[in-house]
DNA sequence: CACGTGACCGATT
DNA sequence: AAATCGGCCACGT
């Protein structure tokens, strides 16, 4: 993975990086990719994913830690994150400084 | 080439 | 603590 790749490339191969049970940052995908500050468009790329994906895209999160889908999409990566041990508010509120993947 | 658009972010009220 | 503001940048048109 390095500077070659597009940047949805490197977006996808960091997401799929993200141990289960635990949560990032659309920021901290960015700059992870070498965009720091791309952080929106980390989210536009997740949005696009290709139907029937695999991809973790549900392990991550807004910088307060929330959520930041709405409505049956919200309730749909609550789910999922829940059924991996990660607490959830109803709001969609996520205690980072528990579930914050560290690497 | 010139906008407009956002699953965002950091600093500042 | 919460809302506002300005900036960002990949993508589409």
């Amino acid at each position: 993975m390095d500077q070659h790749d597009s940047f949805p490339q490197r977006v996808w191969q960091i997401v799929a990086s993200i141990p289960e049970g635990t949560v990032t940052t659309y920021g901290e995908v960015a700059r992870m990719a070498g965009s720091p500050r791309a952080a929106r468009q980390v989210g536009g790329v997740l949005k696009r994913l290709p139907e029937g994906s695999t991809l973790p895209w549900h392990r991550v999160v807004n910088r307060q830690g929330v959520i930041s889908l709405t409505g049956p999409d919200l309730q749909r990566q609550r789910q999922a994150l829940l059924s991996e041990g990660v607490i959830v508010s109803g709001k969609g509120e996520i205690d980072l400084g528990t579930y914050r993947w560290r690497y």
